[in-house]
RNA sequence: GGGUGCUUAGCUCAGCUGGCAGAGCGUCGCCCUUACAAGGCGAAGGUCGGCGGUUCGAACCCGUCAGCACCCACCA
């Protein structure tokens, strides 16, 4: 290693100072001297430098948990510890650098120090560290890391669990990226601002925490993550419940992602969610099934590597049909599981092992045998139709796979001459290139304008054919010229009116949109914008183009290419939706599926109440190939092999043969195309549980238990796609609708209500929130890939104003915490990274709350022996009691999908009752030195913690686990993770309203005394006396919290308050005085504003009270309460009014 | 054209069956107080979109108007 030994006074001096600060600080041993024993290996040294704990997160688990691996590594001649020289060792580092600055920057947090001494470290070491990071470890660490990190991805693909590399791969990767960013990052400003202010990026990473937990000052999500995950996954946590002995079952099926896709902020909301509901039931003892799986996504992943042969020269058709799923194959098991890996770092417990893709075998097998029964029932068909064309793609979309959006067009008026050669109309269309393909002009029958021409014969212009004028309901007499062209083959309106009038549809394009033979010569060939240019160019010669007016239209575009949808006249296979959709609005009026919000019913019930019948054939390569074979001469078999298509062709030659109309056998050719993908999404809530044919009636334990599932979680955006057609097919196939319960989310949008689009450059990936991402990396991010790159200025531009800092890692705990708080109903979200900021302060502060419990409780007596006695206090009682009311609202909010209310009831738990107010007063109490009043509250503190953790474990699994396996011994739980413990169920038993209205008499007096010091600007280092009148008793039970919580020197209870200059406070009977020097005149001014407010509430009570109608109407108990508040604020008032009279001065 | 939401503090949103208008963030003031400065304590801030009705009483129920958002269908 390259020495530069930098050693000068000045820097030893300050970091003397930083030293001994620090130590004061923590009041723990300086540097290098570890508590816990540990190895002083580059493994252990956690603690020690920022750098080398990656070694920790990486090492210490894996030769822990894989020694046979290492020892495999020993073998192969290359010694352990020779493998890990070239990272610096923590104790190396101490050692060589007479400055170890970057010890310093990663122990220190820049706040704990004084804040002079700290702004001159500051400055001080600014330059200094820089230049001993870049000079002397940098370009190490950058080579060590590559290595270190080239090795364990080595090791780790040796043999270790799939799943269990991915997590910590995830991990180390971003790590290794945020470091090395760092480093990177300070040295290039160094360069351009030497003498720069700011911190280096070094300093404001928080320090790694070791994996042996020594709980860290804050919660640094990242490792724990890494940690438990695996833990879980591979303990088999997660798998499905199939208890036969329990009757409750819990289940939700996963709606599957795109192969194609990666994580975003609407799957990670959603998986929020469902995990949430997930552990909740499991913890309940529920036999619990989260059924994950993937989608093959036909479209979108064709696409995708349509385009990778296409980079490399070649196309699907050059390859052929069989390589080229062949090699979306390929590409499925190379890239398909991003997105589950991706699940993973959510903490998603789904039950992996279950895992499905609707193209498994078994899958497929449901496929076919629903289409083939669909087939023999006659609800599938097959026909020349008119339907929705992609022509790049070059295959049919559904309705719902059409997006239309508002362009700018023109609408042209043309004119066709009579055959007479007397007159003419003139017609008006958006689309003039479709004119060649037109067979009749239509009028509305009402129309008296157009009344005589009714039948006459037109000659269409530049096709030159006679076509007829027809009378039709269609026509709106007041839009254009109240002449429409009818064009059969092009248009869907036009293709009922051609039906209507027995009008031969004339197709004038090919299948990629360009002019077919069916028109005249001049325009063969040519695109069908192209043709329009024509068109236009050749009636305007010809003086038959009238007017053109600008004209907004709706244009309908594949929602996946984007290209302009073409109505295309195929054969395509259908689905008839008629009593499917009977069926399916049936369930849901009978109440055997409900919606939440129910407002969605109303959309569900409208769509499938207007349905048409659904194009299930796509003419792709990539999906579920149509069993449907076709003999020389067309006729088609439908089968679910192709031996039974071929068995019942052969039948039906020989009853052909008996008929005496035979035809020689011929080779059966399999129909190309494939299904819809949401054909076998529709099939998902039974093909994942391995329904098979004979179902019901064969057993099969998991489609016993969990069809239906429980609930469905989902976006509004595919009640349609998918919701409304797994009933459809699940109630047809099993007799069972999929789910009993659909919850309805919001969207999730930016934060000025935007919907996130790669284009708009306002994507957030969930991942980035959780590990974090710097400024460039996410401008680089931002801007790569664009569709049109000219967006990139403007979207940097915006990237760099909304996040100037990047964005800092909040950990999956703080995101998932952050969706739940989000999750209000019936309402789209914005996403404002700033709730992210509150709650993972929220998981600090419980990190923080743990640690003062472990401080207090580790290694004493907590109560676990119940011969030992207890002397539970009021504030032990109301904390449990209040305890017993937030996991009532658990419940319920669980019960309601609240998870809005549930994080709420959490937060307020754990911060305004747990942290703010018991903790405070548990302080009290173990410092009054009684072994059972410090026994008890020991007790309460650890019960109640180690409750809190658990009922918060369905939000942030993550923290709750690695606190919860500290605290739930002091509390005499066990059990190897928190996730198979009981979920907290209320006890009324433990409810205490005594112990509820005596704290909150206590918080008031608290808080009163507070205000009145805040007012009286008296800071809280000064302690002051007080002054107290009221129930002795209780004044003398409340004295000691009142005086640390007030900061009091003493508290003096009096019969009656002296009349004395000092600020009063009144709280319910209670009557406070603080005995400091104060400002008489703002006193009277503080009490006269206090008079002024209760002047006004009694006059708004006792107008209410004077109110005959009031009284004799409301209920008594609103009226009773009325009079009560009535006589307390009178009263108050009148005391108040006794003090302002006993001040001196004017 | 049909449908569904939304409008409450500077911002983002809760507000149950009608009964004293709330939270987080932000702002302001005091504070390193041995769990937590990612913190503590305190404070300011609202004609609940407008108008009308029902009611003893309306943010909440009804009507109406305005604005915003979304879904479905669609006129060539």
């Amino acid at each position: 290693m390259a020495r530069n030994p930098i050693q000068d006074d000045e820097t030893e001096a300050i970091l003397a100072r930083a030293e001994a600060l620090l130590a004061r600080h923590r009041g723990a041993p300086s540097r290098g001297v570890r508590d816990d024993g540990a190895q002083p290996t580059a493994a252990a040294g956690a603690d020690a430098a920022g750098i080398p704990t990656l070694t920790d997160i990486v090492f210490e688990p894996l030769t822990e948990a894989r020694e046979p691996d290492r020892a495999s590594a020993t073998d192969s001649g290359a010694p352990v510890a020779e493998q890990q020289a070239p990272l610096p060792a923590p104790l190396e580092l101490e050692q060589e650098a007479p400055a170890p600055a970057v010890e310093v920057i990663s122990r220190v947090q820049a706040q704990n120090l004084e804040h002079s001494v700290y702004l001159k470290l500051k400055k001080d070491l600014d330059e200094r560290i820089a230049g001993v990071v870049h000079d002397r470890f940098m370009p190490e660490i950058g080579t060590a890391l590559d290595k270190a990190l080239h090795r364990i991805s080595q090791d780790l693909r040796a043999g270790i669990d799939t799943m269990m590399r991915a997590s910590i791969e995830d991990t180390l990767n971003a790590q290794f990226r945020r470091l090395r960013l760092a480093l990177e990052d300070k040295a290039a400003r160094r360069d351009e601002a030497r003498g720069g202010s700011g911190i280096i990026p070094a300093f404001s990473e928080p320090p790694l925490p070791s994996a042996q937990m020594e709980l860290a000052k804050s919660f640094e999500p990242a490792a724990i993550e890494a940690r438990w995950y695996p833990e879980w996954e591979t303990n088999g946590y997660f798998r499905a419940g199939l208890d036969a002995l329990n009757p409750r079952s819990y289940c939700i099926l996963l709606p599957p992602p795109n192969i194609t896709g990666t994580l975003h902020m609407g799957h990670a909301f959603q998986h929020t969610l469902m995990d949430a509901l997930i552990r909740y039931h499991r913890m309940r003892g529920f036999n619990t099934l989260w059924q994950p799986g993937t989608d093959h996504a036909g479209i979108a992943t064709q696409i995708v590597v349509e385009r990778q042969l296409e980079i490399e020269g070649t196309s699907r058709r050059d390859i052929g049909r069989e390589a080229f799923e062949k090699r979306v194959w390929q590409w499925k098991e190379a890239s398909g599981s991003t997105i589950t890996r991706q699940m993973r770092r959510l903490g998603t417990s789904c039950d992996w092992a279950r895992e499905r893709f609707t193209m498994d075998e078994g899958l497929s097998r449901t496929v076919t045998e629903v289409f083939v029964r669909l087939y023999e029932d006659g609800l599938i068909y097959r026909g020349k139709r008119l339907v929705n064309w992609d022509p790049v793609l070059q295959t049919a979309v559904s309705d719902l796979e059409v997006e239309s959006r508002e362009e700018d067009s023109f609408l042209w008026y043309i004119r066709y001459p009579l055959a007479s050669g007397e007159g003419h109309v003139i017609v008006a269309t958006t689309r003039p290139e479709t004119m060649l393909g037109d067979v009749a002009v239509a009028v509305n029958p009402e129309d008296p304008a157009y009344k005589d021409i009714v039948g006459s014969r037109l000659i269409l212009p530049l096709a030159g054919r006679a076509i007829p004028v027809i009378a039709d309901g269609y026509v709106d007499p007041e839009f254009g010229t109240g002449c429409v062209k009818i064009t059969p083959a092009h248009d869907f309106n036009d293709y009922q009116v051609g039906i209507r009038h027995r009008l031969e549809p004339i197709n004038i394009f090919t299948l990629d949109a360009r002019i077919n033979d069916n028109a005249p010569a001049a325009y063969r060939g040519l695109d069908r914008f192209e043709a329009r240019r024509k068109v236009l160019a050749d009636l305007e010669e010809q003086g038959l183009l009238v007017e053109t007016r600008p004209h907004k239209l709706m244009v309908p575009r594949c929602g996946r290419t984007d290209a302009v949808v073409e109505p295309m006249l195929t054969d395509q296979w259908f689905v008839k939706m008629e009593g499917l959709a009977r069926a399916g609005l049936d369930a849901v009026a009978r109440g055997e599926v409900k919606f939440v919000p129910e407002n969605w019913t109303t959309t569900y019930n409208q769509w499938l109440t207007n349905i048409q019948d659904w194009c299930i054939s796509r003419q792709l390569w990539w999906g579920h190939r149509i069993p449907a074979w076709y003999d020389a001469e067309g006729n088609c078999y439908v089968g679910r092999t192709r031996d039974e298509a071929q068995a019942r062709c052969d039948e039906a030659l020989a009853e052909r043969i008996q008929a005496g109309t035979a035809v020689a056998a011929s080779e059966l050719r399999r129909d190309e195309d494939v299904l819809d993908t949401w054909f076998s999404s529709a099939l998902w809530p039974f093909s994942t549980l391995d329904w098979t044919p004979g179902y019901p009636g064969k057993s099969n334990p998991a489609l016993d238990f969990h069809l239906p599932s429980s609930v469905l979680v989902t976006g509004f955006d595919i009640i349609f796609f998918w919701v409304a057609r797994m009933v459809m097919m699940t109630l047809y196939c099993t007799g069972k609708v999929p789910f009993r319960e659909v919850y309805v989310h919001g969207l999730i949008r930016d934060a000025e209500g935007q919907k996130m689009s790669k284009s708009k450059g306002n994507v957030l990936d969930p991942l980035d929130l959780i590990d974090g991402i710097g400024l460039e990396d996410l401008v680089a991010k931002r801007t790569s890939g664009l569709m049109n790159p000219k967006q990139a200025e403007a979207i940097e531009k915006r990237t760099r104003r909304e996040f100037p800092e990047g964005i800092p890692a909040f950990g999956t705990d703080a995101l998932r915490f952050t969706f739940a708080g989000l999750a209000s109903p019936g309402r789209d979200i914005k996403f404002d990274l700033s709730r992210c900021d509150g709650y993972r302060n929220f998981c600090n502060k419980l990190w923080n709350a743990t640690r003062f419990v472990l401080m207090n409780c580790e290694g004493k007596d907590t109560g676990l022996d119940a011969a030992l006695p207890l002397k539970l206090s009021p504030a032990d009682r109301w904390i449990v009691s209040r305890l017993q009311r937030a996991e009532a609202e658990a419940h319920r909010a669980f019960g309601d999908y609240r998870f809005d209310n549930l994080a709420r009831a959490l937060y307020e738990l754990v911060w305004d009752e747990y942290c703010d107010w018991y903790v405070e007063l548990a302080k009290v109490q173990l410092a009054q030195g009684d072994e059972a009043r410090s026994r008890a509250t020991r007790r309460t503190l650890v019960r109640v913690l180690e409750a809190i953790l658990r009922l918060a474990h369905p939000v942030i699994p993550f923290i709750t686990e690695e606190l919860w396996q500290r605290v739930a011994p002091l509390a005499g739980r066990r059990g190897p993770s928190i996730m198979l413990q009981p979920y907290p169920e209320p006890d009324a038993a433990r409810s205490d309203e005594a112990a509820e209205r005596e704290i909150d008499t206590l918080k008031q007096l608290a808080t009163a005394c507070r205000t009145l010091r805040a007012e009286m600007n008296v800071p809280p280092s000064r302690k002051v006396p007080l002054l107290v009148q009221g129930d002795r008793a209780q004044l003398a039970a409340f004295a000691p919290y009142l005086t640390a919580l007030a900061r009091l020197s003493e508290m003096i209870i009096e019969k009656e308050l002296p009349a004395a200059d000092a600020p009063v406070s009144l709280v319910n009977g209670f009557k406070l005085m603080l005995r400091i020097e104060i400002d008489v005149a703002a006193e009277r001014e503080r009490l006269k504003k206090e008079l002024a407010r209760l002047e006004g509430e009694i006059t708004k009570a006792r107008s209410k009270l004077d109110n005959r109608n009031f009284v004799e109407r409301a209920p008594p108990l609103v009226v009773a309460q009325e009079k009560q508040r009535l006589a307390s604020f009178s009263a108050t008032f009148e005391q108040v009014q006794g003090q302002l009279g006993k001040l001196g001065g004017g």
